[in-house]
DNA sequence: AACATATGAGACATACTGTTTCATATCAAT
DNA sequence: ATTGATATGAAACAGTATGTCTCATATGTT
């Protein structure tokens, strides 16, 4: 792509590309919005964006791939990858990109992105639940869950995780992200214990 | 809108209509597709198309409100409204209109679809979970849940149930509705249970 | 200062939308 | 069977968005 990686039109260009999406999104709905509105908002030209960007979704994309990576960076961190802090760091890092999240999970947000987030949690998911056995222990079945019933719980609470942030953001984060993940690692344990009998 | 009530052509071109939509959300998904692609399908012209329905969303919300309507004739007949056997008989309503929901809801569905279903479930779990108190028998807030929460957990559920519902049809319906319904409300009261006592 | 390249302006072909017109075919009712 | 009503098909239409392309210019980098 780029020649030399800092090349600050190419990173202003970007910048206000980003701000301008975000801010569209916020008024006018992810849906509703084209590539020309958000050139202009951005003071862009349209061939700008196309050289930068294949469509307003790859946009998307690539913004929420260095958001992934920041949690990623964020996640290798902690010493207990398997632990319930990674929730905490995880609703951390949705409130430091609050803007971002809440514009796209939101009412005005993008169901495709919405089904994105959730792709991404499920192995999060399944990685937290293999890692907590004790929440089958009383469980006559307690490692066949998974295969068997071919991970409709870790959907299930992926989706139930993700709506939850929605709703988080939408209401001004009412409390802090360590209630938010202690909440939630409840929910987590109750739905297991529940399903491990199944 | 039509004078004769039943007119051979009209239901004919609306029952094209509406096997050429099913037939290719199952091919191409549903977001792809255009009118003119349906009419096709269809063997109609687009400009009959637009004497019935605003667009393709107008269309799917058509079908779906005859599905409702349905379900909820079906479920009138249910004498104890407030029972889990309303969910034996949604599981039931799902089956029967699976080929529907199975597009709608699965890979090549439309988000903004099951974004639909979710605000029609919200108000049923609603009045579930009023119509259950036992569940929160043994917290220290029993009633405050709701306003306090503002809907928090009815919307979790009722994300939670869609997604439910999307996994049951993508398998293939691997156990009757009775023990959907079953595991739903299972884990319906799991929740309940668990969140009474924030 | 010299070079590299990102940008803006605009043209372009393509596609889809939703509306409209009008002649024709098909239906319902008698 | 004939009549009257109307749903339909074909086509044109303006409007909008997409994604690609060209080229002169401005702006960065070295």
């Amino acid at each position: 792509m780029s020649q030399s990686v800092n090349d600050l039109r190419v990173t202003r260009s970007q910048r206000f590309i980003r701000e301008a999406l975000i801010d569209l999104i916020e008024e006018r709905g992810f849906d509703a919005l084209s590539v020309g509105e958000i050139t202009a908002r951005a003071m862009v030209s349209r061939a700008t964006f196309y050289r930068h960007y294949r469509d307003k979704y790859d946009l998307v994309e690539q913004i929420y791939a260095e958001a992934m990576q920041a949690l990623f960076g964020a996640i290798a961190v902690q010493e207990t990858v398997h632990s319930p802090q990674i929730w905490v760091t995880f609703f951390d890092h949705v409130a430091e990109y609050d803007r971002l999240y809440g514009a796209l999970l939101g009412e005005k947000g993008s169901p495709w992105f919405v089904r994105k987030m959730r792709t991404s949690l499920i192995n999060l998911i399944k990685e937290f639940g293999r890692a907590a056995p004790q929440w089958q222990s009383d469980s006559a079945h307690p490692i066949s869950l998974y295969p068997a019933e071919d991970d409709l719980i870790p959907d299930v609470i992926a989706t139930m995780f993700v709506e939850a942030i929605t709703w988080w953001l939408e209401h001004g984060k009412p409390f802090p992200p360590q209630e938010m993940a202690r909440r939630g690692v409840a929910l987590v344990g109750a739905i297991f214990k529940e399903t491990s009998t199944w």
